[in-house]
Order: C-alpha cells, then sequence, then structure tokens
DNA sequence: TGCTCCCGCCAACTT
DNA sequence: AAGTTGGCGGGAGCA
C-alpha cells in the first residue's frame, strides 16, 4: 500500500479524506522518504509510485523544495537530492539576492518590470517594494530568454519562482509576519484582475502548505484583522528567539483545517475526526503517533527547518540519554559537513549566528527534556 | 457562505 | 511524435 493510500475503514470501504492528499503531508511524506543516508538521486516515477500520487503532485513538491535548495534538477525525470543540509545555504542566497536586487531596484523600475513589481505599483497595499525588497525576475536572471517569449511567461509564473519570492519577503523584511492578501498582492499577479488574483493566491496556497509542512512558515491569524497570515520560522526558530512568542501575536489554534501541518495519513470519516484524530505513523520524524495534547516525543517539534530531523540521524529519538549524545555528535558533524566556505566576512558572521543560534536553542532543549527527544 | 486547496485538463516544453 | 512538465481554474471539502 503506498503511503498516501487510505486505509480501510470498518466496512471495508474507504472514505476519502482531503487531509490525506494534502500537498503538506506529502512533502513530509516525501522528505520522509528520501531524507537519510545513501540518497542520491530522487525518480519522479518512483516517488510518485511509492507516495500512492500522480506525477503532477510530485512536481509541485519538487518544485518548492527545489526551491530551497533541497534538491536539483539532474537530468529528466531526476533530481539529485542535496537534503536539508543545504536549506540554510539555499536561504542565505535568496537572502543575498533579495538584497542585491534590491540595490538595483531602479534601474528595475526604468525599464520593464515584472509582473511582480508591476503589481505592486498598482496594489493599494500599504509596503512598498523597497521596504519589502525586489523579488525576483526572469528579466534579470536570465538573458537567455526573449522578453515577451511564452517560456519566460510561464517560466515568471512557476511556482518554483513563486516560492522563492515568498520566502524573500520575509528574508528580506523586518516583519516576519505577512498577511494573506499582503502576499498575494506583493507576490501575485494583477491585483486588479479578481480572476487572476485568485488563480495565483491558489498556488500561494499550495507554496504555503508545502513550507509549513517543512515549519519554514506557520499560519496565525493576524492580531487585528484576525485574517489569516503567514509567519516565518525559518530563521528564528528557536525559543531564544523574541520573536516566536512576543510578537503578540494571536496563535489561533486553529479550529479551521490547517492543511500542511497535519501528518495524519489517516483520516477514517470526513471531519468530526478533530481532536480524536489519530496519528497512526509520524512520517516526518519515523516515530509512533502522539496522542493529541500530550508532547512527548514532538514537543519540539516544528522549529524551523532544521525540526526536520533525519531520520537517520534524529530517528533513535526517545532511547535516553546515550541517544542525546549521539544526536548532538550527529547534528555537530552534520554542521561541520555542511558548514560552507563563505569568504564574504559578513556571510561568515551570520552563518556563526546561526551555529550559535542553533547550539542555544538545543543544548535548552537538551535541558527541557529528560529523555532526550526533540 | 467564503475560504481553502485537490484534481486533472491541456498547452508548453523537451527528448 | 511521444513523453515530460507544470500553469491554471473548476469545484468539492470544510469551518
Amino acid at each position: 500500500m503506498s503511503l498516501l493510500s487510505p486505509p480501510p475503514s470498518a466496512d471495508g470501504s474507504t472514505t476519502y479524506c482531503r487531509k490525506q492528499k494534502s500537498l503538506g503531508l506529502l512533502c513530509s511524506n516525501f522528505l520522509g522518504l528520501y531524507n537519510r543516508d545513501g540518497i542520491e538521486t530522487v525518480g519522479l516515477d518512483d516517488a510518485a509510485t511509492r507516495l500512492g500520487v500522480e506525477r503532477r503532485r510530485i512536481y509541485d513538491i519538487v518544485n518548492v523544495l527545489e526551491s530551497v535548495g533541497v534538491l536539483v534538477k539532474k537530468a529528466k525525470n531526476t533530481y539529485h537530492w542535496l537534503g536539508l543540509g543545504a536549506i540554510p545555504k539555499a536561504l542565505e542566497q535568496l537572502k543575498e539576492e533579495g538584497f542585491r536586487n534590491n540595490d538595483e531596484h531602479v534601474d528595475v523600475k526604468s525599464g520593464k518590470v515584472s509582473d511582480d513589481e508591476e503589481d505592486e505599483r498598482v496594489s493599494s497595499h500599504s509596503v512598498s517594494l523597497h521596504e519589502k525588497s525586489d523579488l525576483d525576475s526572469t528579466h534579470k536572471t536570465s538573458g537567455s530568454f526573449k522578453s515577451g517569449s511564452v517560456t519566460e511567461n510561464r517560466k515568471e509564473k512557476s511556482l518554483g519562482l513563486l516560492t522563492k519570492n515568498f520566502i524573500k519577503l520575509f528574508l528580506c523584511t523586518n516583519s516576519d509576519m505577512l498577511s494573506l492578501d499582503d502576499a498575494a498582492k506583493i507576490l501575485l499577479g494583477d491585483a486588479q484582475n479578481p480572476s487572476l488574483t485568485r488563480t495565483k493566491v491558489r498556488r500561494l496556497y499550495d507554496i504555503a502548505n508545502v513550507l509549513s509542512s517543512m515549519n519554514f512558515i506557520e499560519k496565525i491569524h493576524h492580531p487585528e484583522t484576525r485574517k489569516p497570515a503567514f509567519r516565518w520560522l525559518g530563521m528564528a526558530s528557536h525559543p531564544n528567539s523574541q520573536t516566536r512568542s512576543a510578537t503578540g501575536v494571536a496563535h489561533i489554534e486553529s479550529k479551521k483545517r490547517a492543511f500542511g501541518t497535519e501528518l495524519t495519513n489517516i483520516c477514517f470519516k470526513r471531519s468530526k475526526v478533530g481532536d480524536q484524530e489519530v496519528k497512526l505513523f509520524d512520517l516526518q520524524s519515523q516515530r509512533p503517533p502522539i496522542k493529541p495534547g500530550t508532547h512527548g516525543c514532538n514537543s519540539n517539534q516544528g522549529l524551523g527547518p532544521f525540526s526536520h530531523s533525519d531520520p537517520v540521524t534524529l530517528s533513535k529519538s526517545c532511547d535516553g540519554e546515550s541517544n542525546k549524545v549521539n544526536k548532538t555528535q550527529d547534528l555537530e558533524n552534520l554542521a561541520s559537513n555542511y558548514r560552507p566556505k563563505y569568504h564574504n566576512q559578513a556571510l561568515r558572521d551570520l552563518f556563526v549566528h546561526y551555529m550559535d543560534a542553533w547550539k542555544s536553542w538545543y543544548s535548552e532543549v537538551a535541558e527541557m527534556d529528560p529523555v532526550g527527544v526533540i
């Protein structure tokens, strides 16, 4: 049975459950499947078969993951797996790109601007693009595309580019929270065309679900407008960060669906599952289910992209003190293995900052958690 | 009832 | 020409 196949219910039939099919869950399962030692390539057909979904959905996941550096296209149907360790570097590049493009912004403005930027100008929302940083545009990133070509147009609207731009909004601004409306207006098509905007918002939901399943962002509600918003967790994901709990954000433990944050493969009945929802198997951590309301092994999950435990190095959680030591060593090995060799002092400092933050967070978690669990 | 977002059509693109 | 990729929007699930 594939990972996403619905189980038979008591009467032998299978009940359709939308959550089982969510991109967020698919992403978690995808990472659970491939995020381990020895994985070098990912075949799209293989992934689709093993995850029990059609290829189309794999494209969605892969495009978003490629944007954050987890994998890179190698050949037709094949991706090279870089792993979660490549994420910090990818984020740094996005951040750098965002700021760099912001510097070039004047030049961009004088010429043709991307639809994103154009959108920004016609948009009535309050945040200027200069404050929000620039967004990627194929006009700048590729000279090989003829201006106005179908290819360029298609590329401009790609899910991958959209993902990068979405992340840049968080990385290159002071605010760590974006309302759904603002994000859509900044990132997506013609704000004066409701139809186009609606379409683009759908894509934003797709991206947000994947990113939230990886704990890059979380869905919240704006404290004033109560409108849905996304909050960036990736760069400030440890408890020491004041931004995590002291922003005054109204954390609504959403009674609404939170696609992408669910790791539930199983849903016996549509709705009504609610609090009694049973997590049969947490693929993300490769661990048995945790009852709702308890913390146990999962108490510290969900703190940024690092939190997506590598099944190989972290799956032995809950095994006691010796594993805590092993995990620390694993993490240190991981950090040293993936430590970028920055020649840029600023980047080096930034990386050191992240490492310190991570160590600080980890040691705090280790102290809080007597059973050696992340 | 509006928000959310899965699904699959089909056009663009690649081999 | 056949296969791959992925934009797009209809419409169903859900609160």
